[in-house]
DNA sequence: CTTCATGCAAAAAATTTGCATTTTG
DNA sequence: CAAAATGCAAATTTTTTGCATGAAG
């Protein structure tokens, strides 16, 4: 919880309670949308609203505080800025395992050719299905 | 658009005007969310709603005509399936260019240890600004 | 001729906004 | 203190649904 505060304020977002839930909430879950955010913290924190938190997970995104993991029939799930690795998606029960990668071999994978821009960051998710079916 | 048509087919999808029209743009466009898609195909086709529009991306994406490329910031566009390909997406304007790679060594750099269940497909995305700023 | 697609209007879901009040740095 | 965050209600945007009609295989 002092790592988050921490981070927090390396990212120039101020300390609020709400803020912290809300981060403590993405830790701890790893992987979580806006509802499941919601129904987590309404129970320990009963006054939040919905309103404020899609106005932090937008600012914890332009801050580049978290990330967003989009899940193909899903919401948008979202996680703590971490280091790299993939992501396994399962399309159809919306879970997300992370993997663990090499990064140069990653980026050597792809042809650099013709004056490929400049990039910040960048993801690789596998999709495929880790229920019954 | 023979080949459209025949895609389509092969999807068991039901060849309709509107379908047709649909597959075209995207294929045109190469990348387009739903609006893009609804303004350009109005004009020749002023009859299409947004209802028919929406029900119809979701049956592209069912059948796996067509994934979704979602974009931070932006709405999630389309593009029609295709050979395995790398994206850079543009964080302010949105735009998407095609890279190519190297599927082997991109598949190469995950680390598969633990059981990392089968996968059907897998998306990959440089994301950096093309614009100004 | 049966199954599915279309298009409309309406409903539902998701997200954003304005504003008065409080909190943070 | 000044700048920014909160929470409410309301507004807006995005997406889905029901249903009568028409088209596709």
């Amino acid at each position: 919880m002092e790592y988050l505060i921490n981070r927090l304020k390396e990212k120039s977002l101020k300390v609020t309670p709400q803020r912290v839930a809300i981060a403590q909430t993405i830790q701890k879950s790893g992987h979580v949308d806006i509802d499941e955010i919601y129904s987590i913290i309404v129970k320990s924190f009963p006054t939040i609203s919905l309103a404020t938190l899609y106005k932090n997970i937008n600012s914890f995104l332009e801050k580049n505080f978290i990330v967003e993991v989009p899940v193909p029939n899903h919401k948008t799930k979202y996680e703590l800025v971490q280091d790299s690795h993939a992501h396994f998606i399962c399309t159809r029960c919306g879970s997300i395992k992370d993997i663990s990668l090499d990064e140069n071999r990653l980026l050597s994978s792809v042809h650099k050719d013709k004056g490929l821009g400049k990039f910040e960051r960048y993801s690789f998710s596998l999709y495929g299905n880790c229920c019954s079916e």
